[in-house]
DNA sequence: ATTATCTATAGATCTATAGATAATGC
DNA sequence: ATTATCTATAGATCTATAGATAATGC
């Protein structure tokens, strides 16, 4: 139990440090970029957040955009990394029959489990990846990061639906994703139309329903491919 | 042919004038915001697009809020009132076996042929209000604007399913809504995934498949209760 | 001696308003 | 005489940097 490295002791203590502020730095920014995007937030806002100054984040993050893509780099990888070995042990096991169910079960319900256990953090950082999805300064983030996920995803419908033209699958995924941002956003919209009944972010309502819904879509799709 | 009405000729031009200028303006903030937000644009990138000057823009609108409402507000009325009458002429038609398809069709459809037929102002439009939907700035238009529609058409849907939850019909809405959102909002994403197969802007190919393939998901969901 | 944090400030906007000028209406 | 448009500018940010001070490392 006694330190047996004390020379290391020092030198992790400021690194600490430092891994802790910036992590701060980055939860006040994940939030309010959530809420108001990279235009509706200033540094100032995310510096006062905290108790510091704007200096301090030039100091961690060079600039305004370099804070907003390390928010969007500190969480993409695990999420991007999960749903793809998802989606890889579900073609193992599903072998040549695979089902548009298990794809998608895979592939949204990994994702909504990262953001039940993660709690708060997650949540914003699932809510600012789907503000960021839809500007000019977000599109080409999720297309390097995501195409590769995605692709793989509709691979698997291909197989699972062989009758679905090139268009179906890709508007079908379209819809998908729709559905998952709309969720991720979390507007309150939902709590507010429904008087309460349903909560934005109970993300195990959703859970319990998305992928088989979506993938009701696709039968639905198919079915009227094949009838033609 | 000739003009009857000569008195009246002087005062049409100025109120014609103001009318159009009016126009030009919401146009290019309706362009801007839809791409940017209400943060990402500023009233000079507003003038600039129309070669005039911010306080012409304070005359008509008096501040950037009001800009941006009254963006808002040119068009909603028309989109809630055909979407509110096509839901109107469904329920009549169907007596009292109306069914999600239909309902989702009025309710989709006539919102897609909107924006089909009103080219890029309302196309812009569209990517506004999809934009806007997930801001604090425009929660509350979507509520005043939108609940009454919206709740319209989850009571057809109650009775087209009647063994869903209130739980089923919300979250189904709003996993329909996600899709629509996430067409409107054509941030070009499902034109780069698919190398050109899929337009965003191709409105017709998502409104030949976005209202069956949701209604499919409803089905799937009421297929659930039933058996439970 | 190096690294983290704060103070002060430059320089560039941004929104908004006051007041001048140009165009149209009566 | 009224309405539309432009010029000029106030006052409040905002991002970013330079340089001082405080804390930690060797």
């Amino acid at each position: 139990m006694t330190q047996e490295t004390p020379q290391r002791r020092p030198r992790r203590k400021q690194a600490d440090r430092r891994a802790e502020m910036r992590e701060q730095i980055l939860d006040a920014a994940e939030d309010l970029f959530s809420k108001n995007g990279l235009h509706g937030v200033t540094l100032r806002d995310v510096a006062d957040r905290i108790g510091t100054h704007t200096s301090l984040l030039h100091y961690y993050f060079a600039d305004k955009r370099g804070l907003f893509e390390a928010v969007f780099a500190r969480r993409v990888e695990v999420s991007v990394g999960q749903r793809m070995a998802a989606l890889q042990r579900y073609e193992a096991e599903a072998g040549d029959r695979p089902t548009v169910e298990g794809a998608l079960h895979a592939f949204l319900d990994t994702d909504l489990d990262l953001y039940i256990e993660g709690g708060t953090p997650w949540m914003n950082w699932g809510a600012f990846g789907a503000r960021v999805s839809n500007t000019p300064e977000g599109a080409e983030l999720m297309d390097i990061h995501f195409d590769q996920l995605v692709l793989k995803l509709l691979a698997i419908l291909r197989r699972a639906l062989p009758d679905l033209t090139e268009k179906d699958i890709f508007w079908g995924y379209h819809f998908v994703t729709g559905a998952l941002l709309n969720t991720l956003g979390r507007s309150g919209r939902i709590d507010r139309l429904s008087g309460g009944v349903c909560r934005s972010d109970d993300f195990v309502d959703v859970k319990e329903r998305m992928a088989d819904f979506m993938a009701a879509g696709f039968h639905a799709l198919s079915d009227k491919r094949r009838k033609a």
